[in-house]
DNA sequence: AGGCCCACTGAACAGGTGTTTCAACTACCG
DNA sequence: CGGTAGTTGAAACACCTGTTCAGTGGGCCT
């Protein structure tokens, strides 16, 4: 059978698929039972398991949906790079890029997202994974930019990139908490420009004044 | 039947609020079950109710102890500052001695540690509170240095917190993704010892090569 | 000694969970 | 029209959950 599925009505299949998501991200998945998600989609508990087989295979359906759509968001930001660059710019264009499409994925995606930091709260391996590829993206892009002068060569490679990537990754992980201590969504566009504008600042001059 | 029990040892209702303590920042609270608490204290789950009332109970107590224990941790570094420290060198001490007590914390009391990184990450009240503390405390520090003339006064105070933040929390949330990818714990010493060597490094001379 | 309190237990209860079973419905194809 | 395959739902099953209950036993006070 054909899992392309038109834009028109949602099928029940896929109903179900998107409020799951929407309320694993919310609850986490333990939270969330088979019954709640029928509910929200306004279905049985028996029509989620009949197409999901069990609720780990609706898990699992879930996690590549969301797998797949980050992935095609990122590879979308990076085909669009224009290929006149010289290999100077080619660099900071990949880190512009990659850096955009971020954004855009926190901003535009809310349910990918919130679901992204459920997954990486609770160790699901689809996020170890998910882990492990930021990081490794993250080490080789600082690795090119290193090799073009662009970062400091006297710092450690492995430490710098966790340093980026839990700034990246902070206000996925804390969006609940930074919700209620800020008032307002901590994914706001213009919130989350500026939160990147200090970050870019800060790993670009330091926060430190120089002492000499 | 007889409980082996030393004279020294903890009393059934203090065991049982470590085996939870353990077991929650392990497993989280929603999936760790009374009788699994029960079960690792060697005893009967009406035991652990009649002690703690309910599991919400339980939950209080681990929070409270967790709560005293870091709150002692973090008074005990500060009031061991010496009193004869000039007033310039004051606010250095202080980022100093708290910078070691988390630390010392991470490194020392891991139980603690685990079920604080757990607590944010289930988003619970008193976690929440936590963060917020956290927050103010790095904001009014970074305060205390600009004021002296070695943080820069040009960045956005909130922004840069939030910034401090992530880079310190980091660890805490995804130590056990971190720990499958590294091979030890992220929070050996040597190890910790380094990342915050380039933590700080990054943040006193920045992580980009100067573009002028 | 008697009385008493308190730690402690096994069994049971009520409710929620994931899952299974079976029956009924709908849409399409001949 | 009949038949078949894909959908859907109500009810039930076995299991796990937090919690309650009635009771036991041992140490302590008067």
């Amino acid at each position: 059978m054909t899992t392309f599925v038109q834009p028109d009505d949602l099928t029940a299949k896929a109903r179900i698929r998107d409020c799951a998501l929407g309320l694993f991200a919310a609850q986490g998945i333990d939270g969330t039972s088979v019954r709640s998600v029928a509910s929200r989609a306004g279905v049985s508990a028996a029509l989620v398991i009949h197409h999901y087989r069990t609720k780990q295979g609706l898990v699992e359906a879930v996690d590549s949906w969301v797998g797949s759509t980050v992935e095609g968001i990122i590879f979308k930001a990076l085909s669009e790079i224009p290929a006149d660059v010289g290999p100077g710019e080619m660099v900071q264009a990949i880190t512009e890029a990659t850096g955009q499409a971020v954004v855009n994925l926190m901003v535009g995606f809310p349910a990918a997202r919130d679901y992204l930091g459920r997954s990486l709260l609770e160790n699901r391996p689809g996020a170890a994974r998910l882990l492990d590829t930021i990081l490794d993206l993250i080490e080789s892009q600082l690795d090119l930019l290193e090799a073009a002068g662009l970062v400091r060569a006297d710092t450690d490679r492995v430490f710098r990139a966790q340093c980026v990537c839990f700034i990246l990754l902070g206000p996925v992980l804390l969006a609940r908490q930074l919700e209620t201590r800020l008032g307002n969504s901590p994914f706001d566009p213009a919130w989350l420009n500026g939160l990147a504008a200090t970050n870019e600042d800060i790993l670009r001059r330091g926060l430190y004044v120089a002492t000499g």
